[in-house]
DNA sequence: ATGTGAAATTTTGCATACAAAATAATGTAA
DNA sequence: TTACATTATTTTGTATGCAAAATTTCACAT
């Protein structure tokens, strides 16, 4: 038998894992309530593991605690999406100074050519695919930089981005310059020029925040029209801005 | 009455911070077992919500679960440190060239008294006012940054490092050389030079993690002496690092 | 209709109860 | 004594129960 027993994982744990699949796959969407019954049924275990795993989202900052009211799912405003990815730029930023420094041959290659593949479902205009080797290129720098904690918090930080959902058709302009900065990026790596591929990876960061923040911005104005009243957001601006259906 | 009633915070979130502060105060030892009984007991509360604070101090990396074996404190290998350093150096760089940017004239004024006030400490080697000292410049950089979720990640990672307690005196010349890096630091804060503070602010964290690591190799080399048979350290290198991961 | 307020329902928060696992204790054989 | 097996105790993990708070429902008055 090759696969032993992994029932040694905490039940809460896997839980804990289902529920940020969902907010990050955007199953809950932002500003959605967790009701524990329903998910604890969901999930086929009783209220106190998924209270427990609720707890550590609201730790990793993926939901928000309201005393006597449960928890909803975090969703940033505006200006919380500006100040992560300016925290994701400085990790990012690090993560490529290290990366140059501790990156070996074969890794160099296999981002090279992961970056073809990117380029390639750019032409196909297979956003899916691209999305996912993006998302890849940008975890083999990661990896490469040799630091777990690194890792560790650079995760937790981008899980409350994604769970954004900004996977809407991007301009294709913008789309075209993040391609050559990731060119850029991954010459800076194959010359191992950390500053170099540091600074590139900060104004690439820059280049998305950009992007997401106008979708967010048309997003928001396209629901504001359609559906209600300009004043009504259920929860306060800081904590949620839409309250969707889940 | 100005401050009417305040139990509106959940008692699951004042639990946690009870245990953070026990835990970055040290009055729990890193790789120390947590008795759920026994803290329950403490807090005077049941151990379901105990049990749900210490999983959140679990998600944010200040103690570690083990399945169907509780939570230790975590204990940070020297690489983890290192690690962990790494970040921290990051993160400030990050919040340093912020802060240039944004930071006023009068918390700049503050800054610069923070730095002549722990001059005056060093000269009187008052290390607990060293140490609050720097501590309140370093979070004047962070809050001049003016980025939440950078506070809160950064206050996230230092957590662990302050966990460690290395708060031993420290090599005077390391010392000294600490003291002339943070007046560079207010003098390029003063001459808002972002690239300036930021590079000072890595180079500092380095000379704090080298002597953070001397430390913790001389406090290694003492308990193996005196107390126990070469392998033996309770806590093993690889599983001190954080397990929670999206 | 629309707003208001009281009762009913749901939901959350905390405590307790019980089963499974781990740890400690005890006894027995080498 | 030491090693090992077996039992007892503790500790953890999960489920359930119950009170307080919040939400919804609904009757009623405007």
């Amino acid at each position: 038998m090759s696969s032993p027993n992994l029932p040694a994982e905490s039940l809460v744990l896997k839980v804990a894992q289902q529920l940020r699949d969902m907010l990050v796959e955007g199953l809950i969407a932002p500003g959605a309530k967790l009701n524990e019954r329903e998910l604890a049924e969901a999930c086929a275990v009783s209220r106190t593991p998924l209270r427990e795993a609720v707890r550590m989202l609201a730790a990793e900052g993926l939901v928000v605690l309201l005393p006597n009211r449960g928890a909803i799912a975090v969703s940033l405003s505006k200006q919380d999406a500006a100040h992560t990815f300016e925290v994701i730029a400085g990790l990012e930023a690090l993560s490529g100074e290290l990366a140059a420094q501790r990156i070996t041959d074969s890794e160099i290659l296999e981002i090279q050519a992961l970056n073809l593949e990117m380029r390639a479902a750019f032409l196909r205009r297979d956003l899916p695919s691209y999305y996912r080797l993006n998302a890849q290129i940008h975890a083999g720098i990661n990896r490469a930089a040799r630091n777990p904690v690194l890792i560790n918090t650079y995760g937790q930080v981008n899980a409350r981005l994604q769970a954004l959902r900004f996977r809407s058709n991007q301009d294709t302009d913008k789309w075209r310059e993040a391609l050559m900065e990731h060119d850029a990026m991954v010459d800076a790596l194959g010359r191992r020029d950390g500053p170099a591929l540091s600074q590139i990876l900060t104004r690439h960061l820059n280049t998305k925040r950009d992007v997401v923040l106008a979708q967010l911005s048309a997003a928001e104005s396209l629901t504001a029209s359609e559906t209600l009243p300009p004043v009504d957001t259920p929860i306060n601006d800081t904590l949620a801005t839409q309250v969707t259906q889940p």
